[in-house]
RNA sequence: CGGGGUGUAGCGCAGUCCGGUUAGCGCGCCUGCUUUGGGAGCAGGAGGUCCCAGGUUCGAAUCCUGGUACCCCGACCA
């Protein structure tokens, strides 16, 4: 019944089977009927829920608002901008008809040909289109800008191999779209998004990520500059977890949207969107799990404190729930989320096994004995270390130990990072070391050809050109060209 | 779209090569008793369109033809 992969770093090849195992074991997600699509189970929802209302709160400290946006798009709206489509005609779904009816022969429905739509619609594959499409009537000043809004929402991408929370056809997200009166404005406010993000992903994920600039080959489809965060999994590979484009005038152009600025001069508005998904569930899961389960950082965790009881008759149980009880009330109203589960169903072996495998941080055990000692037992899942507390005061105990959790499971994941984080200078050592896994940092002229080089014969992309890059000259390790900073390549998911 | 694999109970599988009693095992589920400090034990029980269609045969889960679904590895991508 347990998961059992001894060494995450070395098993790449089963890697995918133990983190689908693990998705489904942990009760977060399923396939579904339709081939691609997943189904998220509560537990898997309980925490994207807190994950989007953490977000949420930060996106509305930056002044941004919420706002919603239809699910079809017109086919010709899509065109509008030619690299955009360009980016995703390949994977939309297309709705062509509006109306389904008895087939003559009894087999069942079919659709009507009759009820053939005049202009296809698409299912968003992402909502700058009509966003922009919208913008246009609210934005006539400069008065009217910055415009900041966010939408949470789904999106269907139609993609040929897909993995559940990393990459499925249909995913949860939320993207945010800006105006602006000006460029500067525009690239301030792609550079802040992107910090929100980075927050985000290490202090409640506790998920350590690099942030930094994408090349022209993984730029978004559309945008003059894709900042990204890139978090580093536990076999070695890159998941690029969030991104924040700035896009310039492009889609101002293409959608006509203009406001008279204070000059009292006509001008195009500058734009940004940004978004994260439910692929962040797939890095949490991927950075911090173990052979037990789902480590789960107390900041995101839906039960931060599980609590079992052991009884031998109701009159033991009576007593622990008499001590229990306390307890409860009192971490809750210090606003951690306990479950005290006392249901006679289960053993508390399964439910040991059971939380672990949920990722619960924090466990405490009481029992007869503990009562007679005054004590009770605590476990953290990050080190599966047991203790004996004192049942006095277990409350800051409790507290603290969720802080050193968090704070831990971040170290661990940013320690690992460091050391599969390697420099190498010469095209040799780089193939020997992106067949290891992890980040590696070279030099690069620049060029799309030499990215698409490196990309063909080894894999590898650039998964961003770090902000904070220390200035060093270098030459290509393919062309000898010369090179300012180092860029990291990783295989990515 | 290329290469490989699999469809048998809710889940995981054996049986298929070489056709032959009533299709089997583990987990789970139900009932009862005993248990409870690391995924309980014993006893009893329920549960099947062997992916679909056609063919061969006295007889098909098993052989043949066609279809279909899903999984894995590539190409594509948050």
């Amino acid at each position: 019944m347990a998961i059992e992969i001894k060494d995450l770093t070395k098993r790449s090849v089963n890697y995918s089977q133990w983190y689908n195992d693990l998705v489904i074991k942990a009760d977060l997600a399923e396939q579904s009927a339709v081939r691609g699509c997943m189904v998220i189970k509560p537990y898997g929802y309980a925490i994207w829920e807190k994950m989007q209302r953490e977000l949420d709160n930060m996106f509305k400290e930056t002044g941004v608002q919420n706002a919603y946006f239809p699910l079809l798009i017109p086919k010709s709206f899509l065109s509008r901008e030619a690299e955009h489509v360009e980016g995703f005609a390949k994977e939309c779904a297309v709705v062509t008809h509006h109306r389904l009816m008895n087939a003559p022969d009894g087999s069942g429905v079919v659709v009507d040909p009759e009820a053939r739509l005049e202009e296809e619609l698409i299912i968003r594959p992402t909502s700058e289109t009509v966003i922009w499409n919208t913008y246009r009537n609210w934005i006539n000043s400069y008065r009217d800008l910055p415009l900041l809004i966010n939408q949470w929402a789904n999106v269907m991408r139609w993609e040929m191999r897909t993995r559940m929370f990393l990459r499925t056809a249909e995913f949860l997200w939320q993207e945010g779209h800006t105006a602006h009166a000006t460029k500067e404005e525009a690239q301030e406010e792609a550079i802040k998004m992107l910090n929100v993000y980075s927050d985000f992903a290490e202090k409640y994920m506790a998920v350590p990520v690099v942030k930094g600039v994408k090349s022209a080959n993984e730029r978004f489809a559309g945008a003059l500059e894709t900042y990204t965060i890139e978090a580093m999994m536990q076999d070695g590979k890159a998941l690029q977890s969030g991104t924040s484009h700035f896009l310039g005038q492009n889609f101002a152009k293409a959608f006509d949207v203009k406001f008279v600025n204070q000059e009292n001069k006509l001008d195009y508005v500058w734009a940004t969107s940004w978004g994260v998904s439910t692929r962040l569930m797939g890095a949490l899961i991927m950075t911090h799990s173990d052979d037990n389960g789902l480590v789960l950082p107390p900041k995101l965790a839906p039960i931060q404190v599980v609590i079992v009881p052991i009884y031998k008759n109701q009159e033991q149980l009576d007593e622990i729930n008499a001590k229990v009880y306390p307890i409860v009330e009192n971490l809750k109203a210090m606003g951690i989320s306990v479950k005290f589960d006392n249901a006679d169903n289960k053993r508390p072996g399964f439910k040991f096994a059971d939380y672990e495998l949920k990722g619960v941080p924090v466990r405490l055990v009481l029992g007869a004995r503990d009562i007679a000692n005054g004590t009770i037992e605590i476990m953290r899942r990050d080190t599966l270390e047991k203790s004996s507390a004192s049942l006095e005061g277990i409350e800051s105990t409790v507290k603290d130990l969720l802080d050193e959790i968090q704070a831990n499971i971040y170290k661990k994941a940013y320690d690992l990072r460091e050391s599969m984080t390697y420099k190498v200078d010469t095209y040799e050592e780089f193939k020997a070391q992106i067949e290891k896994g992890g980040f590696v940092l070279a030099h690069w002229d620049g060029t799309p050809e030499t990215e698409d080089r490196i990309k063909e014969e080894t894999k590898a992309t650039i998964r961003c050109i770090p902000l904070d890059a220390e200035p060093e000259e270098g030459v290509d390790m393919l062309t000898g060209k010369p090179s300012k900073c180092r860029v990291v390549f990783a295989r990515n998911y």
